[in-house]
DNA sequence: ATATGTCGTGAGACCGGTCTCTTTATATAT
DNA sequence: ATATATAAAGAGACCGGTCTCACGACATAT
């Protein structure tokens, strides 16, 4: 149809220049949007433009001008709704500072994420946000550091890093979400984490590498102990990963000899996948098992019962962790600093009395 | 705590080069892994980088090979569980073949669309995947084809464009949804979009703009009309874009002389929101409504019923055209061509009887 | 002993922008 | 009329890679 052979190489400044009669320099000025141009000259060179179908090489531009406008996303799951609602508010700072979003997955492994991250500096991305798959083996974010690129941490922490932190207040959360349960009544508590279980028991939570797991159970922990419940570290279970396991998870816990009659899951998806296996082992919510879910996901509101959750206020999560990146990569002073954003509880009808 | 004073500009080829006492272009060779160099000096290059932390400048490369090794990727609402899924076939196809990809979303507006797309020409990318928002005025993908970047189509085909489009059976599914309300005796159906309602009526089924939404319009009332009902097209509603406008759709609809007894969601966020919607209302699905939505969202199979939906294998759309612009990009010989991805209707229990 | 070929390395152009520095033209001051 | 300031345009280096080409060393063929 069109006659124009198949795609010569693109039209450049120098091209337009020709056309237009004047320097690449000055074809520069006006296509760059930079320095000073006559009016005349400005008008001859944009038709040029115009009439070529001229289109800035972004690469060009930003070799050498240095910055890429570009901010490098690395999260654990885009899949997974937490990422997802992040991700648009970490788009929506970023545009409106005129950035741009490249979004990296790192299936919460930390090689993946190792090589997303190096992939990112590689493209000389402005700043980068990441969710550290685990806050132990950060030697690749170290380098981010050195490499000179501003780095946001998100909703995980690494004190030792020195580096801003953008996470939910987890401690909190688990401690609201968790005295809620007792306070209705409950004795036997579990909270149930999709984090891969490192080699049997639980004996000591600063082991677990993931900051905001962490937090949750120390939170979690912390409340059954100030209740003088007994056995409060056994009472947290991971490996959750998918449905099947989370069946097992679950069906192991209810055959104890004092099982949960309350269980707190760390994320929706967990959340999501509890409310399956319950079901699917005929029980009812909330006159058999209490549950909370972390996360306001879609699915919580319509479930009968729908469920209680803890609401991360996500969005604004990533909101602020977009902003603050942008304050970084354009120098404002600032302490490496963690920000908290808090959460909410909304109840809903997951929780009752036990053994209504 | 680290010495190295506040990141100085990044080391390059030439310093490596410098330190392994070679020259430039010899130690180019063996940092980019062309070209043929004896074991010792390689040794002595590698060496030199190590110590150097050398990381390859990824735009300075692209630029000269005027490759970027990535994909871009334009959807209409990454928050959308259809996207999500979506992206994640698209990026596991764009990995396997070495591929990264960087999304922007348009929110299914026109403009934002077009300047998404511009962006991503000018940085380059080799390649593009775009749900257009409309399949008129697409004068700005007819500019990605005369630039010579790759392009597909997704979900929304543009026969006149002439380039490959990975869509769903989107007729053969409303054909097989409606069929099935109907043969479970329904006379009275509607179809209800979040689609911006372009001013009042719908007379015309070829005015619809998006050809997705216009085939599972035309795949509905063609089902009506071989079923001999009445006023097929005054029963496909258009506005369905929040909470708040679902509820008055579906109030409108419901308060006619004779309403529908059964509803077709064009979408899970469409689907959820008529669900809550019905909800409010104090109608029971299928009891006294009975419902099926597009797409096998998770929320789906928790509710009370759960919902009978039209699995459109997302993730395989994903994936395929993925592999179709990798296929592109390196100049595979292909006719520009619609690849169809079929559908399954999943039942389960939110369509009943009418009048049961 | 000379011709031919291969291998490893170096020199330098190139990609398409930005940006500094220099030159030229015009206006204002002395 | 000459000196000085200022605005507008041009020349060319530079960013950090890739890649072509030329060159020298050594091996093999004649």
């Amino acid at each position: 149809m069109e006659d124009s052979a198949a795609s010569k190489r693109s039209v450049t400044v120098a091209d337009v220049a020709k056309a237009a009669k004047v320097s690449k320099a000055t074809a520069a000025r006006v296509l760059g949007g930079y320095g000073v141009v006559s009016d005349e000259i400005k008008d001859r060179v944009m038709a040029a433009a115009a009439a070529l179908e001229y289109r800035p090489n972004e690469l060009a531009r930003s070799m050498s001008t240095g910055r890429s406008g570009i901010i490098g996303v690395v999260v654990g799951d885009i899949e997974n709704a937490f990422f997802s609602l992040a991700v648009r508010g970490i788009s929506d700072a970023a545009r409106l500072a005129g950035y741009n979003v490249i979004i990296a997955n790192s299936g919460e492994k930390l090689d993946a994420e190792k090589s997303a991250v190096d992939l990112l500096i590689g493209k000389r991305v402005d700043g980068l946000i990441v969710t550290p798959a685990r806050c132990d083996g950060m030697g690749h974010l170290q380098d981010v550091r050195r490499a000179g690129v501003p780095l946001v941490l998100f909703d995980r922490s690494i004190p030792e890093l020195g580096v801003d932190a953008v996470t939910g207040d987890d401690r909190d959360a688990a401690i609201t979400a968790t005295r809620y349960m007792v306070d209705q009544g409950h004795r036997h508590l579990a909270y149930v984490s999709a984090m891969d279980d490192e080699g049997g028991g639980l004996i000591d939570t600063g082991r677990i590498s993931n900051s905001a797991v962490r937090e949750r159970v120390e939170g979690f922990v912390s409340v059954l102990k100030e209740a003088g419940l007994p056995h409060p570290l056994h009472s947290v279970r991971f490996g959750a990963t998918d449905q099947q396991q989370t069946d097992s998870v679950v069906r192991r816990l209810l055959s104890e000899a004092s099982p949960p009659t309350a269980l707190l899951a760390s994320d929706s998806l967990v959340g999501l996948r509890i409310f399956r296996s319950l079901q699917s082992l005929g029980l009812s919510i909330p006159r058999d098992v209490s549950m909370i879910s972390f996360l306001d996901a879609d699915w919580t509101s319509v479930t009968v019962p729908p469920i209680t959750v803890i609401d991360q206020h996500v969005y604004d999560m990533g909101k602020l962790a977009g902003e603050r990146l942008v304050a970084r990569i354009e120098r404002t002073p600032l302490a490496a600093e963690r920000l908290r954003v808090g959460t909410s509880l909304v109840v809903r009808g997951s929780v009752a009395a036990p053994g209504g």
